[in-house]
DNA sequence: AATGAATGAGCTTTCATTCAT
DNA sequence: AATGAATGAAAGCTCATTCAT
């Protein structure tokens, strides 16, 4: 019974992770057991309050992510790597980054495997842009927090306003972040 | 009775326009009806919907704002104003500016008043932008859109982070918009 | 200052019965008030309680339809005059007889203009259905009970289905009332 | 946990029956919820509009009252069935019948199953009463909307009258649908 | 005497969460 | 371990009725 109880898990998540990205806050949870063919009771065995799964649910879209991140520390052109983590993180960051609100509705109270997750998420950001500031391809000052608040600024209001407005915003702050990729 | 009425309307929508901006789209109406000290009624009678109350809220917020920016339309050195633009549109629009999210909800359907207000608004960011351009103190090919897609999005992540955070975050974007205030 | 609330009265009484034949036990107060151009507040002071406006309008129904009948009883042929009596109060009847229904919304508890009301309309009936009978034009042993609760029942049926059946329908109780007119 | 639910339905549709027929368009689903002694939204899991709950009662009603007429379709006297046929259906027929009433709120918009319903249960009508034609014991130019319209009037007004008086209208109805039984 | 605003109770409906099977 | 049913609390909204002017 070990691998039904994983395979739920997982299909919750991901029903979890489109859902809460389609509809936003508004997202029940009945509509995600749904998408899960799972009963609502298997998603509340699993995740006991509706918050546990919210946080568990961003912590797979950050690891995913981070995996992202990974092949660009990789990239041949430093420069190249920092404009693609910016650009990446912006567009796929665009519908899920609710989730990251829904966080932040109580207040606070991140539980650890969320901090720690959003921990790693950094480390990896961290690396693109040092690289990037060796080459001389990024402002020397800007600091990983930086890119991480801007980023999350601009995925925010990607639902909001057209393509290219979104295209232009990022070109703009990337030259306030000296970046020449 | 006029004065009274006028004088709950005022209280509502001060309530709205708190509630709104700490709870976000969870604000319930009779929370604001609570913080107006008026019956939950009282607010359905001034605003039949509560879409109605979001609108009106937001259009005296946008009010408020555009009354600021005309301030700066007569300051005499153009790129301090709009530095000054950027800076206060961010930090007022800060824990507000879910309002502006919050007539995005429906995608559209905003109704004339909303759009007459929010043009009016824009109209004001294009006079200081201008003249800051003709001063060489902005990024020639910067348009409204632009900067009120950044400002947007600073505005954003105003609650979720330190406020030195946000400070640098819109000095990168100032540097980006070629800015020099 | 007496013309003034006496005029009003009248409005809202013929606000009361179109609306309440309209829309039935749906009515609002509110409403009425709006189609009498009147405000709630003078409403409820002519009728304190939506029973007592229910009830006047009802009264005030039951007179106009006796005047009606008061007509037929110096009709030529008695037979033609019962018939058109059964037939009046069916058609009539019709959309305000919702007024009737309302008024046992509360199960009893008829006050006594109300059931004076009803007194004299019976009585006109009477008269009508006696001189039928003495014409040997409607069944001897009919009474007026008999009449007023047939009627009743059509009235209640005429919203609900289309006209030709309702002529049916009241043609055959006619029939089983011996009715030759 | 199929047998609670089951009995649960059951529980609200009796109650619903009940409340309907005794309170008629004015009852709450929430008496509705007390009295079978489940919560509101359990009500609501069941029949998710209240519109659903009154249809459901409706098409259970005519069921019973369907079963009650197949028995007269074998009795031996043709006549006497149809007799039977009228008196029970407004017997019967009396509190629940504002259930109908209730469905012709909207207009229309019957849905199918209700229709359907209605079909059968006017199908069952149709066969006493065209028995008691060939037998010479019912007009013979009556017709089903004939009967159904008529038994419809009668019910509507048995809540509000004596049932004597009940009684002598349904018989002078006999009399003119030339019921011999 | 007349009004429009205010109100509290109530209605239909939804949702996160808990039980019984 | 998994499920569907049950639930209480709350949300948006309406209505008969009462006040302040």
């Amino acid at each position: 019974m070990r691998r039904d109880g994983a395979e739920n898990r997982e299909r919750i998540l991901l029903a979890a992770e489109h859902v809460f990205g389609t509809g936003g806050a508004a997202a029940s949870t009945e509509e995600i057991a749904r998408q899960a063919k799972v009963g609502v009771a298997t998603v509340f065995r699993h995740f006991p309050t509706k918050q546990d799964l919210i946080e568990a649910t961003a912590v797979r879209y950050l690891q995913k992510l981070e995996e992202q991140l990974r092949l660009l520390i990789d990239e041949a052109d430093p420069g190249r790597a920092f404009v693609s983590l910016v650009q990446t993180l912006v567009s796929t960051g665009a519908t899920k980054m609710t989730l990251l609100n829904l966080l932040h509705t109580d207040g606070q109270g991140l539980s650890e495997p969320v901090t720690a997750a959003v921990h790693t998420f950094y480390d990896a950001i961290q690396q693109v842009l040092e690289r990037a500031q060796a080459a001389g391809a990024a402002r020397p000052d800007a600091t990983v927090q930086d890119v991480s608040v801007l980023v999350r600024a601009l995925a925010h209001v990607v639902p909001l306003v057209a393509d290219a407005a979104v295209d232009r915003a990022v070109k703009i702050v990337l030259d306030g972040l000296g970046a020449t990729g």
